[in-house]
Formats: structure tokens, sequence, C-alpha cells
DNA sequence: CACGAAGCGGATGTGGAACTCCGCTTCCGG
DNA sequence: CCGGAAGCGGAGTTCCACATCCGCTTCGTG
């Protein structure tokens, strides 16, 4: 691959993600190109139609998610590494509006959800056990609950994004209490 | 009004209902049109553009919601009021697809958030003061939180349909659980 | 019943977004 | 430093949904 072909291609990832980031999955490829400063051609010839860059992105996010939960893993209290967990998947979400639509393609392509349980799962599973155990968090939760928390979360930020864009936090912290065994 | 006109505009009215119900937004007016069993014209004819017959589409909605209200409104038990409006607003926004997108566009035009507020809100407000009262909802709790609750089911609800189409009922659950004073 | 206005349906026009084609430019091994 | 392969940009094509136009049909009144 020429050199210019390949700084093409990650100015491509770059702005695909920025976009993602800020429009969703609303963006259109052509303002992709453009905000990466090539044609639309070029888009193209990295990726064979929108689904594929959106494939690519979709590692992105993941590998984005596995940061945070090894930075949570990293914190020694049980019930305090799971909250931040939650809490940092649930910012995500409400901040970036290409991870609900890009994550929950898990939901539609077997693919997607086998590399997202493969990837995330060893490394959330102990985070949700040790919770458990420590009995912050109820019996019964799963990474689901968690990735659908999440989406929830983000959805709020969406529909409130343009009057109250801090408004999220309030029912992220609902959710987050109701993860917590019944009294 | 020609009779067989009058009879159209309901063919329309209901089609659209229906269509939005099961595809969402999302619906064509081509599909409407066919749904009814009239022309692309006819509907155009009776509603200027797309939006106008989503505004149509929108009182249609709202008038559902106030029934749920007026149903609650008959329970004697204040908690149980509440709660059972709660959940069938939560319901709705779950079986029926046109909900969401239909009453959040109340976060965008500022008719719509009087329409809203003036129908539904002398109607809900009571359920939530009586159940304040009755001390089995949280203070500070508002009519926007009880719509976002619901926005919430129905996202999930929306991200679950294909795989888990009961799924929605362990979050909504989940989030009643959620509206209850802190312990 | 007859006639004109009101209403009808679908062919057609318009616009935007995904995707392709092609003549020009840039890279890089010999 | 040069030839050609690899890469490039953007004009053009296709597709689909919204919206309009127009010749034909139906209603309902006189």
């Amino acid at each position: 691959m020429r050199s210019d072909a390949a700084f093409n291609r990650q100015r491509v990832l770059i702005a695909g993600a920025r976009l993602l980031s800020e429009q969703g999955v609303e963006a259109t490829l052509n303002d992709v190109a453009h905000a990466a400063g090539v044609g639309v051609a070029t888009v193209y010839r990295n990726f064979p139609n929108r689904d594929a860059l959106l494939d690519a992105l979709f590692q992105a996010k993941l590998d984005q998610l596995i940061e945070l939960a090894d930075h949570a893993a990293g914190i020694g209290d049980a019930p305090a590494a799971f909250d931040t967990y939650l809490y940092s998947v649930m910012e995500a979400h409400a901040t970036d509006r290409g991870v609900v639509p890009v994550l929950m393609r898990a939901n539609q392509s077997a693919r997607f959800a086998e590399e997202l349980a493969a990837q995330l799962g060893p490394r959330v599973q102990p985070l949700i056990v040790s919770a458990q155990a420590a009995g912050s968090l109820r019996d019964g939760f799963t990474i689901q609950d968690l990735c659908l928390l999440s989406a929830m979360v983000g959805s709020v930020a969406d529909l409130t994004r343009d009057t109250q864009p801090a408004l999220w936090e309030r029912y992220a912290q609902m959710l987050i209490d109701g993860t917590r065994p019944p009294a």
C-alpha cells in the first residue's frame, strides 16, 4: 500500500469517528469525505460501502469501552469499580452519538455480538461478580443489562441534548440507584 | 366537503395511525396512501405535507395518553393509580413505535410542548402529587421525568423488539422501582 | 337526469444520498 | 529520472421518498 493511501485511510477513519460522534449514523459519506479532506471515491476505495466504514469504526468504539473497563478494573474497591464503569459507559453513550447505533448492531449481527461478548465479556463479568459479592449490585444483573441501561441514557441524552444538555446525568444516577439489590 | 372525500380522509388517518405504530416515523406517504387504498394525491389533498399528517396523528396519540390518565384517575388507591398510569404509558411507548417520535417533537416545537402541558398536565399532576403524599413516589418527580422514563422504555423496546420482544417489561419494572423515595 | 365542480389516482418532477467511472496526479523501483 | 501502476477527486448515475400536475371519474344539486 502506498504511503499516501495509508495516510488518507487514517484521515477518513479519524474524520468518520468525529462525525459519527457529533452527528450519529446520519452523517453522510460526502460529509465524511469532505471533513477528511479527500474525495468520496477515496472513502469507497477503502471501504466498499457505508456499512464497511461503520464496521471499522465499531472496533474503535469497542476499544474505547475496553479501555474504560480496564481502567475500572484498576480500582480496588469492587462497588466503586462497577459504578465507575457503568457511569463511564453511560457518559460515552450520552456524549457520543455514535456509540448507541454502532454497538447496538450487535443485536442484529451475530458477528458483532460475538466480538462484543468475546472482547468485553471477560473484562466486565468480573466487575459484575465482584460488585454482587460485595452486595452493591443486585443478583441477576447481566452484561446485556449494562448495555441497555447505557443505551437508555443515550436515548435521553439524544432527546434533551438541545434544551437540557446535562439532564442525562439525572437519569444515569437514577438507573445506577436501580442496580442496587432490592431492600 | 363531499362525503367520499371525508371518508377518504378518515381512511388515511386510520392507515396512517396503524403504519405509524408498526413502522414508526419511517413509514413513507406512499405506503400510507396504499394502505389506505387511495392515491398519494389524496393524502396530499388532505395534508399539505408529511408533517401535517404527523401533526394530526399527534393529537390522536395525545388523546390516547389522556384516556390512560383518566382511567388511572379512576383508581382510588393513589400509589396504584400512579403506577398504573406510568406502566401503561411505558407500554404504549414499547408497543407503538409512533409514540416516542410524535410526542418527543414537543422538545422541538413550542406549540406541541404547550399543547402537551395544557392537556396532559392537569390530569397527570394530581396523580404525581397524590402518590408523593402517599409516600410511594419520590419528591422532585416531574411530568418530564414521566415522559423520559417512558421514552427510555421505548428505546429499549426498539432495540430488542426483534430478538426479545418482552424484555422491555424488565426495564419498565426496574424504572418503576426507581421512582420510589430513596430509603 | 344532466352537468359542473369537487375529487381522484398515478405518472411525473425534484432533491438528496449512496455509489461508480474516468481522466488526471502522485509515488517509487529500476 | 522516468515509466507505469496505484491512487486521486469529483462529476455523473441510480435509487428512493416527498411533492405536484393533469386527464378522468364521481358526487350531488337544480
